[in-house]
RNA sequence: CGCGGGGUGGAGCAGUUUGGCAGCUCGUCGGGCUCAUAACCCGGAGGUCGUGGGUUCAAGUCCCACCCCCGCAA
């Protein structure tokens, strides 16, 4: 069976490492193209890329797939393709070249959280669990057939990051186990619940402008859920903005956005809008991730400053 | 050559402008106080100041080169 991997970013990776290890033939890989990222704006190859040129499978970069990727796809002659965090939308055109169809991994429990950053959102709202999904793919954005899924708990201070990194791993023996079950003939395509979808827009740095008027359970959320990235910040004098990047729930109360506690013994406690968060984690301009307690033995923050 | 911040005992920072004894908040070790303590008091150990050159009577600080870390730009 001969398949085409389509996707960007770390996620995926461990998909396509699966279907690479379970003995698949994968004749080709698509990414998105190298981008200027990182200091000196390097040009860099997504991480599938490095990885698909590193085991010697030919490597796709269409600025748009639906534009100008389709002879390509048809020259490879795919029987199924399988798509994780892609990047691009697939048009009717793209889905209708393999003749098994298109599976995508999707880091959700579909119907909930559609949308291109599902985990994020899954954290942000305070879900209890994750997990990942596999489907076909239509025309829609993650509207297809639901094939099989994983649950698992989200830790309490869990980020979006390290989610991320558990689901991925989780995905790719979904996708084992999906093939096989294709394979076998016993897989069941179920149609998703219109009723109790969600649609989650993309991830924007505004997000992550701190606003402590907010109940603690939904800052927290943020916090912990737009960790990498955006991350939520805070302003800090001319230096710049303050990461904070993990933090839990916490006792006490003032006016949002006090600091109740701003020692290296009490640690960092900021009141919101309902209840008060603790900072576990953040990061100073030009610094590194370090914990609340670390930054404090450098930093002053007497309780009752207002950030 | 995209823009910018940084590297100082184990941790986090100040000191660099204007060269002149290595400092702060903690941690750690020893002693004291206490029914007791993560509290308080006393004392100690621990630093090639990122690396290599240069200037100088004298360099963490000034000059040159290099290495490493981080932020912005999604």
């Amino acid at each position: 069976m001969r398949i085409v991997f389509m996707g960007t970013p770390e996620f995926a990776v461990p998909s396509l490492e699966k279907l690479i290890s379970t003995g698949r033939d994968v004749v080709g890989v698509f990414t998105q193209p190298d981008r200027p990222r990182g200091r000196g704006n390097k040009l860099t190859p997504s991480p599938v890329k490095a990885f698909a040129v590193s085991r010697g499978i030919p490597v796709f970069q269409p600025e748009k797939i639906r534009r100008d990727g389709v002879e390509d796809l048809k020259t490879l002659a795919p029987d199924l393709c399988v798509t994780a965090a892609f990047g691009q939308i697939l048009s009717q055109e793209i889905l209708e070249i393999p003749r098994m169809g298109n599976i995508n991994v999707h880091a959700s429990l579909l119907p909930r959280h559609r949308g291109s950053a599902p985990i994020a959102y899954a954290i942000m709202q305070g879900d209890q669990t994750a997990g990942v999904t596999t489907m076909m793919m239509d025309r829609g954005i993650d509207t297809g057939a639901m094939l099989l899924t994983a649950e698992t708990e989200i830790g309490d201070t869990e980020t979006c990051g390290e989610l991320t990194e558990r689901l991925s791993l989780l995905g790719a023996d979904l996708l084992a186990e999906t093939l096989e079950q294709m394979e076998a003939g016993t897989l069941k395509a179920t149609a998703q619940d219109e009723r109790l979808m969600t649609y989650d827009p993309m991830l924007s740095k505004e997000m992550g402008e701190a606003d402590f008027r907010l109940p603690a359970k939904e800052v927290k959320g943020l916090i912990n859920g737009l960790n990498p990235w955006p991350c939520v910040t805070v302003p800090l004098g001319e230096a710049g903005r303050l990461k904070l990047l993990r933090a839990c729930l916490a006792d006490g109360e003032g006016q949002p956005g006090e600091v109740i506690s701003g020692d290296p013994k009490g640690g960092l406690i900021i009141a919101c809008g309902e209840g008060a968060v603790r900072i576990l984690e953040l990061q100073a301009p030009g610094g590194k991730k370090m914990k609340a307690e670390d930054y404090l033995r450098g930093h002053g923050m007497p309780a009752g400053t207002i950030l």
